[in-house]
Formats: structure tokens, sequence, C-alpha cells
DNA sequence: CATGAATGAGCCTTCATTCAT
DNA sequence: GATGAATGAAGGCTCATTCAT
């Protein structure tokens, strides 16, 4: 017995391809059955349905990776640097999984489903994670208190979100990403820094 | 002009209202000709298909906003305040067209043939627009030219297209987006600064 | 142009031979459409559903045959003789109309719809005819009293029934449906008789 | 006895109860096993198909009923006296096991299989009962013999079916089975005594 | 130009049955 | 004998698009 929960497992690895292949309305799930040899109805063994793969996919991956950006901004002194942090492993993320970025920028935004549970979802956590390392920052003294963390963290994550899904369409490689997360990371944070003079 | 294409322009009327309320996928074509008050067979008169219905409602209304923006801009004396402008515009203008934005905002990305064709389209010609004003800006020597306007340009537009997504699927109304304008030029600007000191 | 509605009838008509050749769980949608010369799609134009194809062929003929009995009895002097015109005619119909009587007697049952449905429709005005016969004949005096019309009806139709599925699933031809109608009559008019003595 | 077979009758228990419930074709069998309390697999070593289940229920209750039929019978002086227990048995049963003559009288008529053996079954004994006691009657002179025995049985089976069918579908309690009982009888065998005078 | 009836390819999902353990 | 995870065939229905009138 090599995994636990094989069949599931594969058949999320194997809709990540297909999805990303295809995109979310042409993917069948008779493909993503065969791409993971199993039956089709074994699908439904697992997933109550088609889109409900999608957003397992979304679901699991972003908590993993919620996990990861909490420990890797666990040693960083302020906000700021938690921000900095959150930027550089969002597009780091993208830079390493491209097909499963590919699925979260684009064919993600094809289900209905996802579209109607886009609040109450784990992307509402993760955007609570920045706005989090931003309150701190505001309560630090280093961002300006006056403009409100909710439209901050939304300003911060469409700018990263424009640019990785700008980066996974032109089927990545074109610039540097992680060069660009240090430079949205500085423009974002001199942006909304307490004005010194 | 005695209303000519008058069938094409209620066509196109009927489709933003119907894509509005249901999304794309769920909007029949029946149900758009019927508010259009014509047949079935009239939409394909006029429209090649369904996706090309979405994307002609794109790229005509991006042609009227570009060319007021055009005109906006004409009388601001730098890149600074063309940026501000634009931001301006393109907040104000989802304010007073809700449901227009919403089509744009969410259900245009549905549609596989709008994906494929995401570059090539009025939007390159929008961004287009931003980078320009940003690129003067560099030239101006106000704003830090190591960042490339190619990067920059995607940074202001994801920002603004998230906090108008997410303004437009709150049903908009809790915040007001002209605020969040101007505090979003302030930041972008700030950020994007040449480093006085 | 033919017939009105002449798409419609030839679907009620290939439905019919479809039915009763297989069975309505059998038989196929597309069967149907084969037989009729029409499309798939087409049927749903007509049909909400499978089922709907049962239905209507059902009270479309029942609404047809009621009209029948309805002219045959009217020149019947008491509710003796139209009881026994009712029987004769729901015979015969059988012995004319075997593919039909199959689908009324046997397929009509695998529907749920039907089953479910099965008050409320042209079954119970059928039902309604012979209760009211009976009802006339206790009036006059030649049927008991003291049995209820709504037992009665079910008495005289269940016996019509169950003889007619067996002689419709005999393949028909084994014994005289004419003659097992004076039979049944005469049993259940002595039987229901005013006791003379 | 201890119990042999016990997860046989467990099964057919629980199918009555969950065919009683849904219906023949919206009862699955994994919600039968569930009840039964075996896993799915298990059904199949006792059935062939879920037919089967359906068959083996009607079979078994009707070879119970058939046994105590004749029993009663076994007092009963005449053919005539014989018809009489015949149709007071029949309802008496529809009214003590209501859920188990719904399956009968409903469900039991969705099975495809069924209603291909509708003979050479236990109905077709159940039937030749009657028939039995018929012929009884006509030998012993008080039946008239000029209707064929086969057709009285089906004259007086399809009465007490539809009777019972709508009983059942009533949810019964509507009306007494036991007086309807005495009266068919009395209606049947006036209808079929020979005439006197 | 306009119509709208007709088309028919396409697909997600169900569920009775099997079989390796 | 018992299990229950796995199978995979099967089909009703939708709906964008066409085309004869």
């Amino acid at each position: 017995m090599p995994v636990k929960n094989d069949k599931r497992t594969r058949i999320l690895k194997a809709a990540v391809k297909v999805f990303a292949k295809r995109g979310f309305y042409q993917a069948k799930v008779t493909e993503i059955a065969k791409a993971a040899g199993v039956a089709d109805g074994t699908i439904y063994l697992y997933f109550k349905s088609k889109d409900e793969i999608l957003i397992s996919i979304f679901d699991e991956e972003m908590e993993k990776f919620i996990g990861k950006i909490k420990a890797e901004v666990a040693g960083d002194a302020n906000g700021l640097e938690k921000v900095r942090t959150f930027v550089r492993s969002h597009l780091s993320f993208v830079r390493q999984n491209p097909r499963l970025a590919q699925v979260f920028q684009v064919e993600l935004r094809q289900s209905n489903k996802f579209i109607k549970e886009y609040s109450g979802s784990k992307l509402k956590e993760y955007l609570g994670l920045v706005a989090g390392y931003i309150e701190q920052g505001q309560q630090e003294g280093m961002i300006r208190p006056d403009v409100h963390a909710g439209l901050l963290k939304r300003v911060l994550f469409g700018a990263l979100d424009e640019v990785a899904t700008h980066w996974v369409l032109m089927k990545n490689g074109k610039y540097d990403l992680d060069e660009s997360a240090e430079q949205i990371a500085d423009i974002f944070l001199r942006g909304v820094a307490v004005a010194r003079n």
C-alpha cells in the first residue's frame, strides 16, 4: 500500500494536468479518469461533481500553501517584512508550480460554483493573511493607518494576481518573476509607508 | 442618424443585461434574443457566435472608454497626473456602469475565446495607455526608471481590477470607490516615485 | 402542409409503436426520434420529457375515447344500458387498438410520473363516466343503492382492465373479446341488480 | 430453527420496506443493503439481481398466502363459499399488510422481468385457486357453466386488484375494506349464479 | 434581411453488478 | 461466506447553430 488515499490523489493530480491543458470546460471527466487510471465512476466516489474536483484542488493546495507562508513569516520581525515575504512566496509558488498556478489563475474562474463561493473559502483565508500583516505594520507605525487594510490587501493581491496570470499565460520565462517580486514589494511598501519628511 | 444598425445595438444591450443577470454560461442565446426582441437566428446575422457577442461588448465599450480617457488626460501636465486620471476614470466607470463592469470583471473570463485572445485585443490597447503614461513619467524623471513599465502597468491594472471585482460582487455600495481611487493612486504613485532625499 | 402539428403527431405515433415493442424503460428517446423521422432534440420541442410523451398519449387518446363513449351512450334509455355500452366500448377499443391498449395497460404503469398523477387525470374522468351511469341506474331503481357507486366503478373497471391486460399480453386472439364483453356486462349487471322476487 | 438464512430474510424484509417507501426504480440496492445491515455485494450472494429480490418477495409471500387460503377454504362446503372466503382473505391480507400489498400492487409492475413472467409464476397458481373454486361451483350447478372459468377468475381478480390498489394508494383507511369484500362477493356471486325460475 | 423550427453532437452522472481481498 | 471499493456502460436532455421559407 504505497500511499494513503492513493486513488484520490491520483485523480487530483490528473485533474490538474487536464485542466491546465484543456481548460475547465473543455476538460472531460472521462479524460481525467483515463489520466488517473481509474474508471469514470470512481471519480464520483471521491468527488461529488466536476466542479468539486476543481474546488478541492484549490482548497487543498491553498491549505498547504497557507501553512507554508505562515511558517515563512514566522521569522520576520515586523509587518513590513511579512508583507515582503508574502509577495516573494506568492510569486515563487507561481514560478515553481506553473501548471497548478494556471488552474488557480485561469480555469478556476470558469467554475460557477467557485465564483459563487468566491468568499467564504480558502481564498478569503489567504487574503486574511496579508490583511493581518498589513494591520500589524499599521500598528507598528510603519504603514499609513488612514487606508483600510481591506483595501490594501486587495490592491496587493490584485497586483500579484495580474502579474502572475500574465506570466503563466505567456508560458512563463519571458521575465524573472523573482525580480518582479522584489520590485512589487518595493513599490507597495514604499507606497504605503508612513510619510516621512 | 436614424438608428442604423438598430438591431445590433439592441442585441448588445440585451446581452449585457442577460450576462450580468445570469452569467455567461447560464445565459442562453434564446434569452438574449427575446430580451432584444429579435429571433434567435437574427443574432447570427450580426455575430458569429455567443462568444463573439461578449467580445464585441468588451471591444466596443472599451473603444468608447479608451477615447474618453484619452480626452480626459489631454489636459494633464505630466505622466503622474495622467496615471491619477486613469485610476480615477477606471473606478468611476465601474461605479457608474456596474452591470457592464460585472460583465467585464466576471463573465468575460468565462469565455474561452476571450481568454485565449487575452492579448491582441482592446485590453492590450487599454493597458498600453497606462504603460504610456508611466513611461512618460519615467522620461520626465518622476517615476523610477529601473522598473519596466510593462510590469508597472500590470501592477496598477491588477490592483484596480481586483478592487473593482470585489466592489461589483459585493453588490456595490459598501465603500466609496472614488475615495479608493485616490488612495490607490496615492499609494501607487508614491511607490513608484523616484526616491528623493 | 399536409396536417397541422405534423411532427407532434408523428412523434406520438412513433412512441406508441416503440413503447409497445420495447416497453417504457427499454424505449430510448433516440429510437422514438428515429421512428418519427426527427432529430432527438425535436422531441423536446413538443414534450418536456420522456414521461410526458407517455402521459400525452394517454391523455389525448383518452380524451377521444371519452368523447366516443359519451356519444355512444347518448341513445341509451337507462343506466343499465349505458353500463353495458361502456363495457362493450372498452373492450372493443382494446380489440381494435391492441398496441395502444398495451401502452395503456402495461407501459403506462412504469412511469413514475403517471403513477403519481394516477388520480387527477383523464383516468379519473373516465372512471367518473361509469360511476355516473351506475348512479343513474341506482336512481332509476335498477341498481342496488346500498353499494357505493365509487366501489362499483372500481369493481367493473378492474374486471375489464384485467381481462384486457391478459388479452393484450397473450398477443390477442385466443378468445373473443366481444363475447367476453357481453358476459362481463351480464355478470356485473345481474350482480348489482336490485333483488326481485 | 436458529435463524437459518438469517441474512436472506433480513434482505427481503429490508427490501419490502425500501420498495414500499421509494418505489422499485427509486430504491437503490445500496439502500436495501444498508437497511438490511449487510454489504452491497452480499445481496448478490442470495439474489441474482434487483429484479429477483422483488420476484422473491412476491413468490415467497404468495406461497405462504396460498397455503393460508387453502387452509381457510378447507372448511367450506361448496365452491360458492370458497369463492367468498377467497375474496375475504384477499382483501383482509391487503388490509393487514399494506406495505407488502403496495409492493404487490404497484412496485411489482415496474419490474420488466416480472411483467414478462407475468404468467408462469405464483400469480398463475393463485389465480388457479379461484378458477378451481369457480369450476367447483359450476360442477355443483351453482355457477353458470356457459362462462369460462378462466374469464371469471380474471373478472374477480381484476375487481379485487383494482379495489385493493385504490385502497393502498389512498393510504388506506378511507373506507372499510372488509365491508367491500362482502359486497364484492355478493355482487360477483349473484352475477354468476345460475338463473333460477 | 428576418425568422424560429429543427438539428444532433456531446457529456455528466448514476447505479446494478463484480471481484480481489 | 462477506465485504465494499471499483467498475463502465448507458441515456436523457441541452443548447449553440443552421437554413428553408
